[in-house]
DNA sequence: ATAATTAAAGATATTTTTGTCTTTAATTAT
DNA sequence: ATAATTAAAGACAAAAATATCTTTAATTAT
């Protein structure tokens, strides 16, 4: 579904939110570790995320990633996604096509729309912050 | 959302059934020419679908691919996905991490349950025939 | 100022995916 | 039998994704 760069954006961002609910920043060594991730690797992603804007970091002793409080409240999947991989999986064509629309669809277009649809509308509806509060009441697990 | 070789797959088994249909078979070349793929890594693709007894092939003159009518009636989309690119796409975790399920979900387990299993649902029941046909009357098409 | 800490950036390596080319084997028609 | 046609198989190449390593820049604390 994602490509490994973008579940490990997906990851991080949901465990850093965690962090910034405590107001803590969390290094790329800690992030790696408590997503099991390749740090290197995921650096380059928070990089990404850093660079649109979707978290903060601050150099130096202390400092590390984050969510401001704008940040924290607005982040949602989507915007990981779509800088990490891109649209095309909830917005483009199930066979990859380019010129495939509801007017001139392609064979799979109706078999596909609903799922796409609901992805992207989940995708666009999901706050990482609420993803990170749903962790803390201990429903679900990061690190596997 | 597919491998480029897993949308060739389907593609190409569109296309065939489409044939098929008309009791034709049809070449590598042919069929690379339809759908617009590369003829050598399309072939790869045609070669693990036989080998799985998805499609038939026959060599020499007047060969080529073809579904006989067992393979035509009842050869679903996910036939042809579980071959090239695994069930990890529907059946596996949004995130990629092994031990995830309903008891012990990931972060965003909940967010993708019913995307996946509607997805699955899809592929699990879309015939391939029933694509060539809605194709044969005009409402879709393969080369773009 | 200096050292320590941390993210950013760049270079490189490895693996996987995608794609091509060549040879082989099967089948058919002559 | 021989030639033509076609899929199968194998070797190889290119590109993209994934991963690692090294250097640089910013920040903090001493």
């Amino acid at each position: 579904m994602f490509s490994k760069a973008c579940e490990y954006g997906i990851k991080a961002s949901i465990f850093i939110a965690e962090q910034s609910l405590k107001g803590d920043k969390v290094g790329q060594v800690a992030i790696a570790k408590a997503i099991n991730s390749p740090e290197a690797f995921t650096a380059k992603t928070l990089q990404i995320l850093t660079k649109h804007g979707i978290i903060s970091s601050e150099r130096g002793p202390h400092g590390g990633f984050f969510f401001n409080e704008l940040q924290l409240s607005s982040t949602l999947l989507c915007h990981i996604v779509e800088v990490i991989d891109g649209t095309n999986l909830y917005k483009g064509c199930g066979l990859g096509l380019e010129r495939c629309n509801e007017d001139v669809p392609c064979p799979v277009h109706h078999q596909f729309k609903q799922i796409r649809d609901d992805l992207r509308n989940m995708l666009e509806t999901t706050l990482v912050v609420d993803l990170a509060i749903g962790l803390k009441s201990g429903l679900a697990f990061l690190k596997r």
